[in-house]
DNA sequence: TAAAATATTTAGATTTGTCTAAATATTATT
DNA sequence: AATAATATTTAGACAAATCTAAATATTTTA
């Protein structure tokens, strides 16, 4: 594999999860607001990227990953998501709070050091947040089998695994309201005049907001 | 404690560990034989320093540390000593293996992060290759009673606990000639003629050359 | 489908950290 | 103490990654 600086691949990251329509490569303006930055600058970053065969770029008409492109990109959600595992699991931080430091840890170059920190963990098949680990290989699981909290129906039972939204705002609003990760839940009753919800939390009832339900991912049981 | 680059804190670090006689500035070539670079590049690199308050410079006369440049260089060894031992003792990595990996993570921002993976470690007080391990306040614990092997007598006793030369080459040469950390030796002859010498571990006798014995640190029993 | 709105790219500048080559200062030598 | 050898600094240039402002292209709207 090739030698990415930080920056470059920060961008694969950027331009692997924008997810665009069916064969529409990812706009200069949707990478600029996920990587903070301007449209020129990141014009400029996908030249050199498509110089380099990480990316396929024609102009106006946005940029997809070469298959290249898309392993390095992999390698790098995976160790961002190891090192999550690691922060929460070893280090006892909250789910909310290792993003900023995974962002960091994850461009440390070094294979070997991926592998030792996966098998320390126990290969893990998914991070703090829910989101599946890609193995070795770039082997990505199957997400869980998993719906958002909004679309369950009265009486369903799960277990909370995963957000969507994953803003540091969101992820502490839940910790207050004790709607962790692991949480096993059954929905109580549904208000169709703004599809607020109730659910069960052991003998406990808990009102959740449409909004809220919206970015809660729950593996049904 | 200010934001540094990456760059910045490297230099400090450098700068710290370069051995003048008292009173003398580092010199710049010394500092660009630690980091490898040019001595131009580092007096414009401690002209910024300067600026941020983090070193004294009197050009043509060195550069010494400021009280904030000490503990900045004094935190980044903090966190690149615990984060070796957290290589060798937790991912099983060789102690000749670690240096590397060890400083790109010495780089990771996060006070909070540094303090936990000391916890996790349980708190240790030397590093893999022998050094002290600086508390939060900045305080390293005095080095181990050790001398250089070549500094001892035929019959005295003492444990390898450290190396002067932390070279991937001069630490892959102690391993296969197994002499790792924590191995028990008793000096058995010196031979004045060249000052090499042969050390007994367990039953079996081994040749030293003074080039070697010079760079292993031993802790007397 | 032409005008207006929006998105993208280009041109030129900036910052950080580096380099080479030349100029200058310090230290060593005789 | 003058000269030679060595170390340090300055000047000017370069690459990476970014920015602003202007130019150009695409998309939307009427």
């Amino acid at each position: 594999m090739i030698q990415l600086s930080f920056t470059e691949e920060n961008y694969l990251k950027a331009i692997f999860s924008v997810k665009t329509e069916k064969d529409k490569g990812a706009s200069t303006t949707a990478i600029a607001n996920i990587l903070d930055t301007k449209a020129s600058s990141v014009t400029d970053m996908i030249k050199k990227l498509a110089d380099k065969n990480l990316v396929n770029y024609k102009k106006y008409y946005g940029v997809t990953l070469t298959e290249l492109g898309k392993k390095s990109a992999i390698q790098t959600i995976r160790k961002q998501r190891l090192w999550e595992v690691f922060l929460v699991n070893k280090l006892a931080f909250g789910w909310d709070e290792v993003h900023e430091i995974a962002e960091q840890l994850e461009h440390i170059q070094s294979i070997e050091l991926t592998n030792r920190l996966e098998k320390f963990l126990e290969y893990p098949k998914f991070d703090p947040h829910g989101d599946p680990i890609p193995d070795k290989e770039g082997n990505m699981a199957a997400r869980i089998e998993t719906k958002s909290l909004s679309r369950m129906k009265p009486g369903e039972k799960g277990t909370i695994v995963g957000v969507k939204d994953t803003s540091t705002e969101f992820l502490q609003f839940l910790k207050t309201r004790n709607l962790v990760l692991g949480t096993h839940i059954e929905i109580d009753e549904i208000f169709e005049y703004d599809n607020s919800l109730t659910i069960k939390i052991n003998e406990a009832t808990k009102f959740v907001s449409e909004q809220v339900s919206k970015n809660i991912i729950i593996k049904i049981n």
